[in-house]
Formats: C-alpha cells, sequence, structure tokens
DNA sequence: TAAATGCGTGCAAACGTATGCAAGGAGTCT
DNA sequence: AGACTCCTTGCATACGTTTGCACGCATTTA
C-alpha cells in the first residue's frame, strides 16, 4: 500500500492551474512555458504519470501495437518479437501478443479482440489467414504492416527481404558450384515468402538454362521437409545440391542427410537456407544462407507502422529489404566467392 | 468504415432495458432470465462487444497481464511465451510483452508501465533483477509469478521444475555410467535455477563420495559456456563428462567439444543438458537432459496466477515440477537405464 | 391480512483523461 | 490609439463502463 492512485485533479491542485492544462502539458498541446514548468514540478513532486486507458477511452486509440504470431518454434519469430518489442517501447508503445488462430473461428475472435483493446496498429508475422485478418482490420481504419509476408492485392503495408532477389542470387551461387541436379524444398506456397523465393530461384536457374530437378513444397514445417529429403535423395539420380525455404526446414534438411542417410553436406550434397537465425551460425550446422536482415526490417517496420498511425492518410508501402549471402561450410564455395 | 462503435447503451435501448442492465448481464451480475436473454439478442444483432479499457478504467484492472522476460534466444523461452499467451487467452486474458531491462534505471520504466496498465498480474519469465522488480509490485498489491525462477525471500509465488532433484539424478546418472571427472558448466549463481541445479548436482555426487572436477558459472551464456569447456578440456586430466546447467548451454559445448577440438561426444566426453528444448531432440545434438514439462509449468503458472487475481488473500505458493531425464546420444547410457 | 424478506431494476455518480468553446491577455499592424 | 490576430487558459462535456443506493414487486412468514 505504498502509492495512492494519483490523477491530473490533484497535479492541477498543487500547480494551481486547472486540469485540463495538466493535459495539455502531458499530452504536447501548446502551453505556456511557465504553466508547462509548474505543471512538471507538481507532477514530479507527487509522481504523476498519465494514465493510458484513460487516454486510450478518450482518443480511441491506445499505445499498443497488436501483433499477431504464428509460430515461435522457428528462431527467426522470437528475435523479431524480441526487437519490435523493443523499438516499439522507445517509441512508447507496447506490444500485446496474439497467437494466430488455425481455423476461422478464432481468426474472428483475435479480430474481435484487436479492435476490443484499440490498438493503434496491428503487426502479423508470418501469418497464414493474413488476408482475411488484415483486411478486416484494414477496413476497420487500424494501420497493418505484414512483417516478413507480402501480399499483392490490397493497399496492405509490408516488409520482407528481397525474396525473389535472393533466390536468384542462390541460383547464381549453386550453378557457379558446378551443381547440376539441384533440387528446392520450397517455403510454404500459401504465402508470399515461400512463393517469391522460389519464383527468384527457378527463374534464375533458367537464365542458366537450367531447370530444378525437384520442387517440393515444404510448408516450413521441419517434418514435411525431412521426407522431402528422403524423396529427393532415395532415387537413382539424387540431388547434389538443396536449396532450403527457410533455416528452420534446412536443419531438419540436414539432420535428415547426416544422420539418418549417412550423407556428408557438403561433399554429397550441399545445402542451403534461408534467414540466417543465430543457430546457422553453430558450429553443429554451419549453414551457407541468405540473411533476412533483421534489425532493418523491424525498422523500417516500426517507421512504416507509426507512420501510418501519425498520418492515416499515408498510402501503404511494400518495402524489400536486400540481405547478403553468408557463405559457411554446408556448401561448396565456388571460385570467385569469398567468405 | 464498416461498422460504428456500438456501447451498452445502445444495447439498451434496443431491448428496452437500462444501461445498467446491460452491465450487468455482461458482467456476470445477477439479472432476471427474462432480461437477460433480451439484452443477449438486441446486444447480438448490434454486434456488441463489451470495452475493456473502460471496464479496466473502472474496476482498476485490466485483463492484461503483464510478461516480462529476458532473453528469446533461448529455445525455452519462446515456446513458454506461446503457451502462456494461448493459455491466458484462453481465459480472457492478454499477454503485454516487456523486455527485461539490464540497467536500474530501466526496471524503474517497466515498473511504472506495467502499473500504468493496470495489469491483473504478472509472470516474470527469468528475470535477471527479479528482486527488486517483483517485489514492488508485489507490494503495489499486483499478483507476480515467477516462471522458471524461485526466490527464497518474499511471499512470491514462484513455478519452477524440481532442480536440486533434477541435479542430483544426474548426478546419479553420470556416476552410473562409470563417469570419474565430471564438470558442471553451471547456470548462472545469480538465478534459484542455476544455484539448485548445482546444489543438487554437488549434494548427488556427494552421496557417491564424489566431487565435482570443477563447476564453473556459464551464466547461461554460449561464449562463456564454450571458453568453459576450453578450460576444461585442454588441462591434462580432461573431464570425462560435462554437466550443462541449460540445453541452451549444451549445444554451446558440444560445438566447441566436436567442431573446435575435435573431441567425440559421448565416446571422449559424455554431455548433459537440462530443458528439454525441441532443438535437443533434432538430429545434430541428440541431446540427453532433464525435461522441463513446460505445459505442466504452464498450467501451474496460469492457475496459480489467475487463483491470487480472483483471490487477492490467497497464500503465495512454491510449486516444483517433476520432469523425467531423457536418453539420447549425447551421454553414455549406463547399464539399467533405459530409453 | 400485515409485515418481513428478497431479488431485479433504474438512477446517477464515479473512473481519469482529452478537447471544443469562449474568454482573457499580449502583441502587431494601420 | 484602436482594431485585429494569436496564443493561452479554464469550464464543461464526453468516452463507455461499473456499482452503491433506493425503490418496486413478488413471495414468504407470523
Amino acid at each position: 500500500m505504498s502509492e495512492r492512485k494519483v490523477t491530473s485533479l490533484d497535479v492541477a491542485r498543487r500547480a494551481g492551474v486547472s486540469q485540463s492544462a495538466v493535459s495539455r502539458v502531458f499530452s504536447g498541446a501548446s502551453a505556456s512555458p511557465k504553466t508547462i514548468s509548474k505543471v512538471r514540478k507538481a507532477a514530479e513532486h507527487l509522481g504523476y504519470r498519465p494514465n493510458p486507458l484513460a487516454r486510450a477511452m478518450i482518443t480511441g486509440k491506445s499505445k499498443i501495437i497488436g501483433l499477431v504470431v504464428a509460430y515461435l518454434d522457428n528462431q527467426f519469430y522470437p528475435l523479431a518479437l524480441e526487437r519490435l518489442s523493443n523499438s516499439l517501447q522507445d517509441h512508447g508503445y507496447h506490444v500485446l501478443v496474439f497467437m494466430a488462430p488455425n481455423d476461422q473461428e478464432a481468426v474472428e475472435k483475435v479480430v474481435h479482440d484487436l479492435m476490443d483493446y484499440q490498438v493503434a496498429g496491428i503487426i502479423t508475422a508470418s501469418v497464414g489467414m493474413t488476408n482475411d485478418l488484415t483486411q478486416r482490420c484494414a477496413n476497420a481504419g487500424i494501420p497493418v504492416v505484414m512483417f516478413n509476408r507480402g501480399q499483392d492485392g490490397g493497399g496492405i503495408s509490408s516488409v520482407t527481404s528481397a525474396n525473389v532477389a535472393g533466390g536468384g542470387r542462390i541460383a547464381d551461387f549453386l550453378v557457379a558450384g558446378g551443381h547440376k541436379r539441384i533440387a528446392h524444398i520450397a517455403g510454404w506456397e500459401g504465402s508470399s515468402t515461400g512463393r517469391d523465393r522460389a519464383r527468384g530461384f527457378v527463374d534464375g536457374l533458367a537464365a542458366h538454362d537450367m531447370e530444378p530437378m525437384a520442387v517440393i513444397d515444404g510448408y516450413f514445417d521441419r517434418e514435411i521437409a525431412a521426407q522431402a529429403t528422403r524423396d529427393i535423395m532415395s532415387g537413382p539420380r539424387p540431388a547434389d545440391a538443396i536449396f532450403v525455404g527457410n533455416d528452420h526446414m534446412a536443419f531438419a534438411v540436414m539432420d535428415t542427410l547426416r544422420g539418418e542417410m549417412g550423407l556428408s553436406v557438403p561433399d554429397d550434397v550441399s545445402v542451403v537456407g534461408y534467414d540466417d537465425v543465430p543457430l546457422a551460425a553453430w558450429a553443429a550446422y554451419d549453414l551457407t544462407t541468405l540473411r533476412q536482415p533483421l534489425n532493418r526490417m523491424v525498422e523500417a517496420t516500426v517507421d512504416t507502422l507509426l507512420g501510418q498511425i501519425t498520418d492515416p492518410e499515408r498510402p501503404s508501402q511494400k518495402i524489400e529489404i536486400e540481405g547478403p549471402l553468408i557463405l559457411r561450410a554446408s556448401a561448396k564455395i565456388p571460385k570467385g566467392y569469398t567468405k
């Protein structure tokens, strides 16, 4: 029972001004230097802090950002969550977490919850049912930014890495490595990320007059990726290189190749991933992968979202950020490529 | 601009009752069946949903749980976050994320933010500055549950696994495996979790008239654990077994042993971890480890917290949950132990 | 039958802030 | 010097809900 609630009215009385004056000082509206100083002093003395809930009720917008996220077992997303939360905290916002729903009914509930809390904005990180969810929130006038997912249609902002270009760079890299039978275990085809990487990759091979030996949808799932690996490698003419749609699956692929099939990476087969999660750098995998520049992606996401909150008229943006190919030991390094 | 805000007053008018009647129906207070049905029908027709912010303002308690979390790179915590969020969502609560601060000043800010949002309760997951933070929130009358951390002092609830017992079980296991020079790279000594596991382990060895060859604080940090590994293994008489304070460090230890020192696990040295994160089961590590039963820990945490929210008089609880030792390939399996 | 009991309901006052409006004061321009 | 503009300030209201209070009505008890 230490501190009792102290309100703007208490501050006003002590400072000898009206409650509205206090409100104006703390909401950044105009006020004379003298008033500001009186109010600040009184507020500090009393330990006053504006009540964000009351504020939200009046303005209709809370300082809360809804973060809708699907999986947390792919290391990329916890890190994104961490960075996003930190960055938003620096800007005076906080992150309310929503685990992304699987069925339609749950989507309904999440959308409602988001609106109930009058979130100022929404970030969706790799959500399956993006279309429905984001569209409805955007229609309700809530700024939405899709993180690590794009969308062709409506005017919804998104921040991704340059997935098509990245896929192409990996194609170049594997061709330069002298690989002849190159397979692709793709990210989920239902996601722009999966599609774009696959497209860039296939087009990249085509530029060298080559075709992928196989393209299999791995659904961003370890088990499915493992099965795809078995399918690809068990025939009479197995692949000599595999581009995997993200690191998370790539680890499963390497586990399957080495642990289960007794193959050597990269001697028997090169493996390349996408993301460059920290785990990719660990000795057990040492995975060659295309880095998604997490910090810059987070920065762009926060900038875009806050911009759209500040100015609702601002048009939506689709931001793509280039990342470098990180050369490690899981894939043959062609001449001319250097660590 | 689809749906306009619909308030309890709108519902009241349509149902032909007073606004308070509507409130009572939705807040579970007493009302006649007839009123309830009228109100529900009107509410459904209008698509009414009570405004949680307004509710919070009046009652002084929001349906928000503050989750203070330090690191998200140890896979254990993202999963805990996921499960906690899901479980709390099922109970009508939502999770507001706070990244745990490093310096004193930031703690101050987090504490204030938590109180500003009038969170109904707080869960701290492996936070360093727990004492300060939790004590102050608890003093303010906000229920706090520490997840995966205990505290000897004050009356703050905590949920952990049976760390002392677990450390002991691992001692028994390694002794049974015939190991003679057993080292421990401990969890951070500043955490109850780290201390308890170390104590259980050392006491367990003592019961066999043995002493650890070395006990080094790894601070739950990969790099520090790696350096400890070098220290332990580079002398004339290296360890033949290492118990590592959590899986996250154990992976670094294995990376160092195999990748850097060219040693074989478990032929040259057995490694045992603690947590059983999903990664521990992957072929690249196949880590023998003591499982922390995440689901049950989450369940206990939510139960305890909600219980304390419902009944503020309820005394604090310190819950310990036993987990099994998961036998895999990173440590010699003694006779009598079976997968 | 009169009094006592109980539940269901409406009224009105909160909760803590933002903001339109009008009034006051200081400063500028003609 | 007077009129005009601009900035500051206080008053009062609104945001959407919960809840204490009092009243009405139906039911029970003596």
